[in-house]
DNA sequence: CGCGGAATTGATGTGCATCAACTCGGGTGG
DNA sequence: CCACCCGAGTTGATGCACATCAATTCCGCG
């Protein structure tokens, strides 16, 4: 028994590493001695629980930190309690990027279920990706995904109807999951109705509404937290712009 | 004549260096062998017009841009026309960040008005980022500075109102025009009501009402693109919340 | 079993988009 | 140098998408 529990762990230990190098090595291959390096400045934490903060805005900037299982949500929390979600993340996503210029975090970050979360110590990640030219630029390329998928959502906010909204919003989170191996049409949110809505700029009954609306026209079964998607193709017209979003001047000059 | 003309080119590139280094090396004092190794890499182009492409959309990327002198706009177009405008961009501003990670750009840049633009080839700095821990520093900076703003506009298109968009705005740009020892009160825009309203989420009959309100109440004054700010202490009440921001749910767990 | 927060559903209000008409300024050509 | 024109900007009237308010139901949890 006990040597089984040993192995388990093990296993454990090997599935994290391949999550979080996966993430930062996506599609370059690195020799192997430097994944070698890589890994050994990866922390493990002790699992994490609902509510509790991996960081909070205003925190000293020590690490990067990469969401193994479960998920996590950013937000900028302000004096009177009023607070606005930045952002879910889910397996194999990294967060703290937006850190490291003041040295400072930014926003906050909690765990919205019972999470496995690695740690990366910025400082040695810094030293190895001057000696790595691959990581280095692998580096560069997650920090520039980062700001482009910021630009999404600046057009989603900015130009969007609610319906195109949370089409967009239930695309990503299914996107995301099945590109970790988990089913892309059958899943649980782990947050609630407030902070989706929160997210997208949506009050909470008009996400209730809109998902009610979902379901009634067949594209998606809702129960609770528990989602089916039924109609991919739909919620892809709803984003394309088939739909009618808001404010769409043309421009010239 | 012609030595005068010599001499007047020289004092253009050394302004254009200084500038141009400014951004990238903020705070960060480098050994005055790598600021000369920076500056080789850096590549002036001749005047750009209003209405220039610096790049466009799906252009293979291949150098980030620094703005020397003028204005420039970075926008998405979309094929019917209806483009989202991502961001106006001041001297000493950097832009191409968000190309890196597919090695395309994904939005297009143009120029508002005559503009100095210096071209820093991707892969040379690169290069040199690897051998300068500082300067791949800075780069860390930059580019988590870049995502830490898109995060602010996030907040900005997803929970302010009208009101507090335009101050906001027109406070950016005052502090940024400040930075670059430009007037911080007395300025002109050099984007259309049209692009402020795109870029803000607001149609352009909004922007003009509200510049006109803004007139009435004696927080600034309007003459066409002239602007000049009155009082800048009730613009930064407005941004801070006093004013109704819509949808200011609260949030828990 | 009963409490409390989350979610849903309905009724009402409003901020801003949209439509429409007008003005202004700047460029162009006669 | 002036008359014309055309797009940018302003101003007013109207409509609608979504917020807000209010009441109810649902579910998880002690």
């Amino acid at each position: 028994m006990s040597q089984r529990k040993v192995i388990s762990l093990e296993s454990i230990r090997v599935a994290c590493r391949h999550c979080t190098l996966a993430s930062l090595c996506l599609p370059m291959g690195l020799e192997s001695g430097d994944v070698e390096r890589l890994d050994e400045l990866i922390k493990r934490t002790r699992p994490l629980h609902r509510g509790d903060l991996i960081f909070r805005k205003g925190d000293r900037f020590k690490s990067l930190y990469v969401v193994k299982t479960g998920s996590v949500k950013t937000f900028a929390p302000s004096k009177e309690g009023a607070e606005q979600v930045l952002g879910f993340h889910l397996p194999g996503e990294l967060i703290g990027l937006d850190a490291i210029e003041r040295d400072t975090h930014v926003c906050s970050a909690k765990v919205l279920e019972t999470s496995a979360i690695c740690e990366i110590p910025f400082p040695r990640l810094e030293e190895l990706t001057a000696i790595i030219p691959s990581l280095q630029h692998q580096m560069y390329r997650l920090l520039s995904k980062e700001i482009a998928h910021e630009t999404d959502m600046l057009l989603l906010l900015g130009k969007k109807s609610a319906d195109e909204r949370l089409a967009v919003f239930l695309l990503s989170i299914s996107k995301r999951l099945h590109k970790r191996g988990l089913s892309s049409t059958d899943f649980y949110l782990s947050m609630s109705r407030h902070e989706i809505g929160n997210y997208l700029g949506l009050a909470v009954e008009t996400v209730s509404r809109i998902f009610t609306r979902f379901q009634e026209e067949g594209l998606m079964r809702v129960d609770r937290k528990h989602i089916e998607i039924l109609d991919v193709r739909s919620l892809e017209l709803l984003v394309g712009g088939a739909g009618q979003s808001r404010r769409q001047h043309q421009q010239h000059t």
